[in-house]
DNA sequence: TTGTAAGCGTTATCAC
DNA sequence: GTGATAACGCTTACAA
């Protein structure tokens, strides 16, 4: 297939390539209608396509957004990718999804891969909590990140607020009556974690509960493993996860034990991934506005204003109460 | 940040664009130990990266490979895309991972993007059981499906032997003792479909079991309702599910239903992904050699000979026994 | 061994 | 309203 090019569109439509480029781009000069409908029939005849390289390195765009993830086997990160490649297909743009696998240095290796291939923009959910942007500012790169990033950070941050959603998980396990509730948390100290830190605390503060800190990485196995021996040592009544993949790791490690949920331990997550519905029983869990959430963020990261200046959005979660926390018991 | 250019480079290191082009591309001529110091100091120094569009663009390379996934949110993919991406890290170029979310709509779509995008070659897991390949052929990207095709089709193939690995486990079944055995296929009536079914048949054959035939989506909700009005009506003792996914839609629908697992119903499931060792209760399952398949994958795509005619492998799968199928009972 | 220059297929500026 | 033509930054004959 001898690759068809604009010359050979022009050549036929008997016009020159500029004009198939203005018929193309609608712009940046008009045509007059009859040639407009030369090249489209000569365009459609050859089966003619752009060349998205050649048109990216003249133009100086391409039509690209790069996302850089922890962690794609967590449905949580596919579901947020899907989200953002149906809005980035809305304004015709390709998703470049890039998978850390929980590696720091895979991920570095992915900024750097990202800011080579010039995307127009990044999606950054990184693993550190004060990830290296500075590649991304020289090549003036515009990022949102989709966690909360240190005071003054260069890119600008979209989360739902982890505070007032530890606070509301919380709060709920405290209403159920349960006196001991424990939160397992990320791995890591990050203005994330300490912000679910401080929503739990706050529900806590002025009741009669024991609290419980445990920390893991943010996979169901090793959720699991934590779990285990905590639960086999000190068990809690009740325990706030901060990720449903953690919460899951709970669930299997209480089956592993014996422990009936919620009858001997309740559970309750952070994320609303569609799996939490059908896990073992049903997971109550925040549900993070993942729509609203990726096409925010491909908003913010287009509109020329927040280029420079970095914005910081938080949207809405929702508490979503199932099975494991002891509401609606089968 | 202006673009530092191979010209920049070539005059801080005294010498021409070409020669610095020799130096980064280690050809396609030779050049003097001592100018390929100067240009790699001055390279450095200038902090200069070749812009990847122009030499793609140039050189007809995108250094990139495309991989189409029916649902990145099934982590059995998700795992597939980060073994593909390290493959293709090994040799250097990106992978493209595209998510058809379960619409054929947009996995058209998808292959058009990656056409358009010049990939230099497809690691496809289609939808559909036919998909339209002619795009790609008339581009001469090669293309490697990872699900057998119809005979014939221009596209090679590596895969495992379905037919015996759904021998495998329903065999594994039959061993148990169980006398009523269900099957759970896919969706949609396909090669892969069919070698399941195969698989399934010769195992029965010769034993006094009943067949169940179920199928239901690739997604854990929707095998769930299935699963859950089947047990509500026949019970069979024990279920063969073609995927994970539709496994743990099974365990999910038992537990509702206040069956356990495998007291009341035994459960074999089909990839081996991770979580299948952290399911309530843990899931026997064929493991597939993920990594194998990704690495061989990268590699007949770009073996120049398979690109005109098809290859056609199988590799190896694991059976794993765990808890679900009524062995190592807890 | 190195430099010159002609592409690669667009976009966009200028004249006309 | 349209047609030459110069970028965009690289690769790679071809010359020197």
């Amino acid at each position: 297939m001898p690759m068809v090019t604009a010359r050979d569109v022009a050549r036929l439509a008997k016009t020159s390539n500029a004009v198939v480029s203005y018929v193309f781009n609608n712009g940046p000069r008009n045509v007059a209608p009859a040639t407009r409908e030369r090249v489209l029939a000569a365009a459609a005849e050859l089966g003619y396509r752009p060349n998205m390289l050649a048109r990216a390195l003249s133009a100086g765009s391409t039509r690209s957004i790069g996302l850089i993830v922890p962690d794609i086997c967590n449905p949580f990160f596919a579901e947020t990718a899907r989200a953002l490649e149906d809005a980035a297909g809305e304004i015709d743009h390709l998703l470049l999804i890039c998978d850390a696998a929980l590696s720091p240095v895979q991920e570095a290796r992915h900024v750097r891969s990202l800011v080579d291939r010039q995307v127009d923009a990044v999606v950054y959910v990184s693993l550190q909590d004060d990830p290296d942007l500075s590649l991304f500012t020289e090549s003036r790169i515009p990022v949102v990140a989709l966690h909360p990033l240190p005071e003054g950070a260069a890119a600008s941050t979209l989360t739902i607020d982890y505070t007032a959603a530890a606070r509301a998980a919380t709060r709920h396990l405290i209403e159920h009556g349960y006196r001991e509730i424990a939160i397992l948390n990320g791995p890591t100290d990050s203005v994330g974690a300490r912000q679910h830190e401080r929503g739990y605390e706050q529900a806590l503060a002025g009741h009669a509960v024991t609290a419980h800190h445990w920390s893991s990485p943010t996979s169901r196995y090793a959720a699991s493993q934590v779990a285990a021996e905590e639960l086999a040592a000190h068990p809690p009544r009740a325990v706030y996860c901060v990720t449903d993949e953690q919460a899951f790791g709970v669930l299997h490690a209480a089956h592993s034990l014996g422990l009936r949920v919620p009858a001997d331990v309740a559970v309750v997550g952070l994320d609303g991934t569609a799996n939490s519905r059908v896990s073992i029983p049903p997971l109550t869990t925040v549900q993070q506005p993942t729509q609203a959430l990726a096409s925010r963020a491909i908003d913010i990261v287009r509109d020329p204003d927040a280029r420079d200046t970095p914005v910081h959005e938080l949207l809405d979660f929702t508490f979503v109460a199932r099975q494991s926390c002891g509401c609606h018991e089968a």
